[in-house]
RNA sequence: GCCGAUGUAGCUCAGCUGGCUAGAGCAGCUGAUUUGUAAUCAGCAGGUCGUGGGUUCGAGUCCCUCCAUCGGCUCCA
């Protein structure tokens, strides 16, 4: 049972079998119209309500997603109103709520909008949302709205030329009109704070060759407190950004001078590469793997062939032509092409299927400047890729087993909050991919077939398919909540077929192999990157490059010291003494900076005893243990963390 | 590549509307101190203010070019 107050006092009982924080509840239209707030329990619960037109309504709490989206849909039309008022001759073009916040796209004509003014367009998004207007939707024939934009919005007039006669609303609230859909909250007075967030360009309909338009970010919510939480979350996030992180923790760095977006990875982020390499390569001798290594260059010819160059050709670091003989060869973009020259090298027969070649290729692409970020896009990055030869019959259960290696990756570190994402073709943009329309939908439907037999809680993506065939990819976000690819996990009919890859089959026939591409981390750069900002560099214990750091209390220990070192080493825990002539207050604040997982305090008592004082990051001091206690401690808190394939 | 912003010592930052030899903390080095759970004390050293050009009697500060970084857009084999 809910109780809805209304605006006169009156309090309305409501029926729900939902918890009352997240209740989504339908109510007859002309309660909802007045609905400002309701009440669980005595709680109050903020509400906003979408305006629909068929009668029956929702009507969601501000913590549902779609109460959000009204919210912040209807926040879009106070932000266009205030960018009306404040930018003349501003053309609107569209203001959706996104995940976090809203947008509104605007053409300003010669005018600019610029971190300063911010503070001016958020007062008079305050003013107007004080007004307490209502919003209200109308019906709008096709020509009346089309007279409306005529001569002064050019883009609200393609957009309503695209729209069926009948199905055209508008949306008033105040002075401002805007062409709409609906989903808004009852008035503007509900929005109580207001944070522009940023401007940036913005192609017209995502088309880079269109013109670009002014995209202004706002976030909002019904009470300061929220707004002030929100930002505080943010601030947060920043201090898990990866290329913060690796500056502090000393992992990887970036020079001018080496080039934009080429990595340079430092001891301890070398070392971490090395234990991620080793885990999966682990893991892949188990699974049936083969390494193999390849060249970080090849002839331009080889990637004509694979069709690369055709389709990326652009986008690679230039052919490199030889002096004297009259050769181009290019900067290796991708691995899949040498992978079936490697098959090549011999003739195979049936029995010999599945071939698993795995490489930790360093590939090169030349990415635009401005689609660079930190470790997540660079220019030279290693991918732990492997590809898989297998015959028709092989396909499923391959393709099944590389999830479930993708999936123990992901386990054993930590990502739980992942989403997949079947990346499928775009059927309105044949030109995009090669092969037969036959062997993409073969290839579509093994990779939804493994999604739904693994259970996968999947989404589809059309268009985001390779050019030569569908992908399953692993998708997580980075603290800031902008979502990435790591694992994938492709089906390819195509590259076998251009390659002219063949075994024998029991027919005594030749036959195509199909081709599995896949990657669990995806590249070693973007993977780790992502795992910094998870962890915020506290890393599972394997994996830390420093799992103990011994600190002796002054020069005397240092024998004592050594000795714990070497007995850590012998049960393969990675150790280092600080005996620094510094007091144990400052080893240990510069252990806890750079989380280390484990401080071993060493003074008179416990060379003495043989033991250590044990301090664990981040929750103080244990006790004292024997040596022997502490790493079987340790031993057991690996265990925990990572398991055997 | 496009839109907008930023770039001062190894790191984090100060330097107002252009004005004398550019500041601080941390890190570093030297010395003292030999330490009991998140910074011992003192001294020293460290910057052609991202690059190149321009305006000016005078530029870290104003203008332009380029480079790099950040937030987006586009792209992502």
């Amino acid at each position: 049972m809910i109780a809805i107050t209304l605006p006169d006092g009156s309090v309305k009982n409501m029926e729900t079998g939902v918890s009352a924080m997240d209740v989504a509840l339908s109510i007859s239209e002309g309660l909802a119209r007045n609905v400002i707030s309701a009440s669980y329990n005595g709680e109050t619960v903020e509400v906003s309500t979408p305006l629909t037109t068929n009668g029956s309504l929702i009507l969601y709490t501000w913590r549902d997603d779609a109460g959000k989206k009204a919210f912040w849909h209807s926040s879009a039309h106070i932000l266009a109103q205030a960018l009306e008022a404040i930018y003349p001759g501003v053309k609107l073009w569209v203001g959706p709520a996104i995940d976090r916040g809203f947008y509104y796209d605007v053409d300003l004509g010669d005018q600019v909008i610029s971190e300063k003014d911010f503070k001016a367009i958020e007062n008079k998004m305050l003013e107007i949302a004080r007004g307490k207007h209502d919003f209200k939707m109308r019906s709008v024939s096709k020509a009346d709205a089309l007279a409306y934009y005529q001569g002064n919005n050019e883009y609200k007039v393609e957009l309503v030329e695209g729209l069926e006669d009948g199905d055209i609303t508008f949306c008033d609230h105040d002075t401002f009109t805007d062409l709409c859909r609906g989903g808004h909250i009852p008035n503007t007075g509900i929005v109580k704070a207001v944070k522009i967030l940023s401007v940036a360009g913005a192609y017209h309909k995502g088309d880079e060759n269109n013109k670009q338009l002014t995209r202004v970010y706002g976030i909002t919510f019904p009470k300061q407190k929220e707004l002030t939480a929100y930002l505080a979350l943010l601030e947060e996030a920043k201090k898990r950004d990866h290329r913060k992180l690796g500056k502090e923790l000393g992992l990887f760095t970036f020079s001018q001078k080496v080039g934009q977006g080429l990595p340079l990875w430092l001891p301890k982020g070398a070392a971490l590469r090395e234990r991620l390499e080793n885990f999966l390569k682990k893991a892949q001798k188990k699974a049936g793997y083969e390494l193999v290594a390849s060249p970080h260059i090849g002839q331009k010819e080889l990637y004509v062939t694979s069709g690369h160059f055709a389709k990326y050709g652009e986008d690679s670091f230039q052919t490199i032509k030889t002096p004297k003989e009259d050769e181009e060869f290019m900067l290796k973009p991708m691995n899949c092409p040498h992978h079936c020259e490697i098959y090549k090298s011999s003739p195979w027969s049936y029995k010999d299927l599945p071939k698993r070649f795995a490489e930790f290729g360093t590939v090169y692409r030349y990415e635009q400047s401005g689609e660079l970020h930190g470790l997540t896009r660079v220019r030279g990055f290693t991918q732990d890729d492997a590809h898989l030869f297998c015959t028709p019959d092989q396909l499923d259960e391959e393709f099944k087993n590389v999830i479930d290696l993708v999936l123990y990756v992901f386990g054993s570190l930590g990502f739980e909050n992942f989403t997949t994402q079947v990346s499928l073709r775009d059927p309105d943009n044949p030109d995009k991919y090669i092969g037969s329309l036959e062997n993409w939908e073969k290839a579509e439907q093994a990779i939804v077939n493994a999604a739904i037999d693994k259970n996968l809680d999947y989404v589809i993506e059309t268009g985001e398919a390779a050019f030569y065939g569908p992908k399953l990819d692993f998708m997580v976000n980075d603290a800031l909540g902008r979502q990435w690819q790591l694992g994938t996990i492709q089906v390819d009919y195509n590259l076998p077929e251009r390659f002219e890859l063949t075994y024998k089959g029991s027919d005594n026939e030749l036959h195509r192999p199909i081709m599995i591409h896949r990657a669990p981390f995806g590249s070693m750069e973007r993977f780790i990157a992502i795992l910094l900002e998870h962890t915020g560099g506290n890393f599972p214990l394997w994996l830390m490059p420093e799992q103990v750091s011994i600190l002796s209390l002054s020069e005397k220990y240092e024998k004592y010291s050594e000795k714990v070192l070497t007995l850590l080493e012998n049960d393969e825990i990675r150790a280092l003494v600080d005996h620094r002539n510094e007091t144990i207050g400052r080893k240990i604040r510069e252990a806890e900076m750079n989380k280390i997982p484990y401080m071993l305090i060493v003074g008179e008592q416990e060379s003495k005893d043989g033991t250590v004082s044990v301090r664990k990051h981040g929750e103080g001091d244990l006790g004292t243990m024997k040596i022997e206690e502490f790493a079987q401690m340790m031993q057991e808190e690996i265990k925990k963390t990572i398991k055997e394939f």
